[in-house]
RNA sequence: GGAGAGGUGGCCGAGUGGCCGAAGGCGCUCCCCUGCUAAGGGAGUAUACCCUAAACCGGUAUCGGGGGUUCGAAUCCCCCCCUCUCCGCCA
């Protein structure tokens, strides 16, 4: 959520910056919303301030044992009024707050302006895609011919957009799990944390998926509303919801395991070979909490974290920023980071790390409390995949596979690996 | 699933209809005292919103959440959520 005082008192400004965005902001309605909310808010508390008053006033005469009949009869019609004010501001509130808990984040002054991924600019590049001297195949057909990935069985089970793992394949799947966990832990000095995998609808509005994005998400069928998470992003960025932290605990840093659950509605079509695209996947997360000052670098640091990765995995990625147009609800700023796929020849998208400044904060009450002003002050938080393991471990096979089908395991998740070397039919 | 006890400020904890935004303690901030440390004395210290150019002042709301009774609710009633104890069941 946006400041409203912000949206209040430069509301111009604030609909050409998110023009930037291709957002438009209903400027007419917001200022009408807004101006009626001043009126009835007004109203309503100089009710309320009377019949406060009044009633203190019975209380007091009655210790008296003075007549408060007459004082009771004026009561009565006050109350009538007040409890219309009252239903007319709750009315006018929601108004309010479901305009603006609807309006995404600003960009980032630096991030450029444009449509769609087509303007998304890249910032760096890191390894060199290998050159096969044979015919490469894609991670289906590889994990077909391995007899250890299987599409159709998941099919059976479930339904489309899930896969079946097994034996080495499973293993290197809980491999690449276990080692980018005591990468981030261990090197990058995060801390681990399990969470749950369902969440409330407070948890979901707090990080921004809710309300605008409910189609994206699986929701029980149960009185108590709880979805399953898309990411790890929403427990561990709710972990501060409500609470107020001191200063000298930042910055947090928080890692996390979790499936994640995406309904892919609306991508029907896109990416449904194989693993790239999936409804269940599994996922490492970096969370991070830190001073408003030091948001703009953490995101460049945590953006490394995730991509010391894929350099120990020796993994062929490139870093982009995303252009206005590109970025998720929430953000003001997201590095995506992409990985060479041989069967595709492109670079895709394996991890997204984001700047949320104190937007996702403001709508959590994520709060520290200032050593300079001694004041609660909003969090600013971020987080990134660190990385998306379905995809790191299709990278893997797909870079790392041998003219006869076999697959080398990178060096760094032997030791998880019962040091095998290699993946090979059994 | 059954029975019971609870949820109050950054934390602990008192408060069963008006004098309560809330005693007391801890923590924190400032001041005094002290050669240093420790101890001691004093003052201050919830959050959000409205009002304001802003600050002060002022106003309103908030004692797990929602609804109700009442002129008036932390306090009484109803529903829900959560925590704890005991019993049962269970990975």
């Amino acid at each position: 959520m946006l400041d409203p005082k912000f949206i209040r008192n430069h509301l111009e400004e604030a609909a050409a910056i998110l023009a930037k965005r291709g957002v438009t902001l209903d400027v007419e309605k917001i200022s009408a919303v807004e101006e009626r909310r001043k009126k009835i808010q007004t109203h309503c508390e100089n009710l309320q301030q009377e019949s406060k008053t009044r009633a203190k006033n019975i209380g007091a005469i009655k210790a008296k044992g003075g007549d408060i009949e007459p004082l009771l009869k004026e009561v009565g019609d006050l109350k009538q009024q007040l409890t219309q004010a009252e239903a007319d501001l709750a009315a006018v509130q929601q108004e309010w707050e479901s305009l603006l808990s609807s309006i995404p984040n600003f960009p980032a002054d630096e991030v450029p302006v444009g449509k769609d991924e087509n303007d998304n600019v890249e910032i760096r590049r890191w390894g060199t895609p290998r050159t096969f001297d044979f015919p490469i195949k894609d991670h289906v057909d590889l994990g077909a011919d391995l007899a250890q990935l299987d599409f159709e069985v998941a099919g059976k089970i479930t339904g489309s957009r899930f896969a079946v793992m097994k034996s080495s394949l499973a293993r290197l799947h809980r491999a690449l799990i276990q080692f980018m966990l005591d990468t981030h832990t261990s090197e990058h000095g995060y801390q681990e944390v399990y969470v749950p995998y369902m969440v409330n609808k407070d948890s979901l509005f707090g990080t921004g998926q809710l309300p605008k994005f409910e189609e994206d998400l699986f929701k029980l069928q149960d009185e108590r509303e709880f979805y399953l998470i898309p990411t790890a992003e929403v427990p561990v960025t709710n972990l501060l919801r409500d609470e107020i932290v001191d200063e000298k605990v930042l910055p947090l840093k928080f890692t996390c395991h979790t499936p994640c659950f995406r309904s892919e509605a609306g991508s029907y079509g896109r990416d449904t070979r194989g693993m790239i695209r999936q409804h269940q996947f599994e996922k490492v997360e970096l969370v991070q909490f830190v001073r408003p000052e030091d948001s703009e670098q953490a995101l460049e640091t945590l953006t490394s974290h995730a991509e010391t990765i894929l350099q120990k995995l020796g993994l062929p990625y490139r870093t982009v920023v995303l252009c206005t147009g590109d970025m998720g609800f929430s953000s003001a700023k997201t590095y995506d980071i992409e990985v060479w796929l041989p069967s595709q020849n492109k670079y895709r998208e394996i991890s997204s790390c984001s700047n949320f400044r104190d937007f996702q904060a403001r709508r959590m009450k994520a709060r520290y409390r200032s050593a300079a002003t001694g004041k609660p002050e909003l969090l600013h938080t971020l987080n990134g995949s660190g990385l998306a393991v379905g995809r790191t471990l299709l990278a893997i096979m797909e870079n790392y596979q041998q003219a006869d089908g076999s697959i080398e395991i990178p060096a760094v998740l032997r030791p998880y690996m019962g040091n095998l070397e290699v993946i090979r039919r059994a």
